[in-house]
DNA sequence: GTGCACTATTGGCGCTGTGCCAACAACTAC
DNA sequence: GTAGTTGTTGGCACAGCGCCAATAGTGCAC
C-alpha cells in the first residue's frame, strides 16, 4: 500500500491564495476580533503556523483583504465622451448602481462600522480607496483634467462618496428606496455640487 | 503616623465615571484592539478586575463608549420656525458647524473607519444615533411631521447625513475645504433633496 | 473610642489566542 | 534509491481577558 502523504505541497502562490480566499470568506462574515486565525487556519486547511509565514500578522492578513474589499470596481463604462452634462452624469449613476447590484456586495460593506480610535493604516488603505473611486468619477463624468479649484472638487466628491454609498446601502440592504429614488438622489445632487456649489467655490474665491 | 489607606473606597458611580472617563480618553486615541484592559485599569488607576465588575467585558465597555460618542449634540437651537425654507435649512446647516467646531470632534471621528465583518450590536448602536441625526435635521428645517413617504425622506437625509460628516472632515480635520465651502455644499444639497429630489420621489409613486 | 458589619477593591488563577521557530516530511533532481 | 530543497507542521512562550475568593477601607452601633 502506498502510503499517501498527510499534506501535500503547493506552489507558495497557490497556498497563499488558498489561505487569502478563507481569511476572505470569515472577515466578510464576522468581525476582526471575531475571526481567530485557528478558525482560518481550519478554513484553509492548514496549520495555524502558515498563516504567520505567508502574511506575518493576522492584522496583516485583514488588511490585505480590507484593501481589495474597499477598491472600487473596475471602470468598465462604455465610457461615451458625448452628450450634456446630464447625460454623462445620469450614464455615470447608471454605471455606479449597475457595478453595486452586479457585484457580490462586498464592496458596500466596507467601511460599514467601527467607531472612534484612529488606526492610521487602515486609515491610509481606505482613503486610497475612496481616492480611486473620486478619480472614477471624475473620469466618467470627463472632468478628470479640471485644474482650477481641483482640490476642492476631489473633496466636494470624496463627501459625495459617501452619500453614494449610504444610498446604497439604503436601496440594496435596508430596501428603503427603490432603484430610481436612489437614481435620481445621486443625479441630483451631482449635478447640484458640478453646477452650483463648484463654481460659486470658484466665484467666492475670486471675488 | 497614621497608616493611610492604599487606596480610597468610593461611591460606585463615581468610580464607574472615573472608569469611563479614563477609556474615553484610550479609546479615542487608539483602535479597540491597541487599547489593553490594564491600560484602562492603569490610567484610571485602579485594579483590572474592577474594570469587569463595573462594565462586565471590555467590550461592553467600549459599546458604551461609542454610545455616548456617536450621540449627536444636543439641539440647542434657538429653532426659529418661521422664514423660508432657505432660510430654516441654512440656519440648520450653521448650527451644525456650529457645533461641530465647538465640540471637542469626538462625533466627528466617530464610525470613521474599519471594514467589512458586520458587528450587529456596534451597528445598531451607530443606527441609532443616525436615526436620532435624522430627527434633528427635520425638526430643524421644520419637516418632523410630514408624514407622506416619511420612510423614504428620512432615507434621503441618513445618506445627506454621511456627506455632511465626510464634508465635516473635509473642513476639520484634512483641511481642504473652508467652512463657506461646506456650508454651501450642505446647503445646496439638502435643498436639492426636499425641494426636487423628494417632489419627485412623490410624482413618481403616483405617477 | 472601639468593634463590627458592609461592600468596594484587589490580586492572582485559568483559559484563549497569537507570534515564533526548530523539526519534519513532501517533492525534485540526479 | 538517495540527498537536497523548502513547504509545512506542531508546540512553546507570552500577553490579554474574565472570574472570583480574599482583603481592606468605611461608616454605624454602642
Amino acid at each position: 500500500m502506498s502510503t499517501e502523504p498527510r499534506w501535500r505541497r503547493l506552489e507558495p502562490d497557490q497556498r497563499r491564495e488558498e489561505i487569502f480566499a478563507s481569511a476572505q470568506r470569515l472577515f466578510a462574515l464576522r468581525p476582526y476580533g471575531e475571526v481567530s486565525t485557528t478558525d482560518i487556519a481550519n478554513e484553509a486547511g492548514v496549520a495555524r503556523g502558515l498563516l504567520n509565514h505567508y502574511f506575518g500578522t493576522k492584522r496583516d492578513l485583514y488588511l490585505e483583504v480590507v484593501r481589495e474589499a474597499a477598491s472600487v470596481p473596475e471602470n468598465v463604462i462604455d465610457h461615451a465622451p458625448g452628450g450634456s452634462l446630464e447625460e454623462r452624469i445620469d450614464a455615470a449613476v447608471n454605471w455606479f448602481l449597475d457595478s453595486l447590484s452586479g457585484q457580490d456586495a462586498a464592496w458596500i460593506n466596507a467601511a460599514g462600522s467601527s467607531g472612534l480610535g484612529r488606526d492610521p493604516e487602515l486609515e491610509r488603505i481606505l482613503l486610497k480607496a475612496e481616492d480611486d473611486a473620486v478619480d472614477r468619477v471624475l473620469e466618467t463624468i470627463d472632468m478628470a483634467d479640471v485644474s482650477d479649484h481641483r482640490e476642492e472638487l476631489r473633496a466636494f466628491i470624496r463627501a459625495y462618496g459617501q452619500l453614494a454609498k449610504t444610498a446604497g446601502r439604503e436601496w440594496l440592504i435596508k430596501k428603503k428606496l427603490s432603484r430610481e429614488q436612489v437614481h435620481h438622489l445621486l443625479r441630483q445632487c451631482l449635478l447640484t455640487i458640478v453646477e452650483d456649489v463648484l463654481p460659486e467655490t470658484v466665484a467666492g474665491d475670486r471675488g
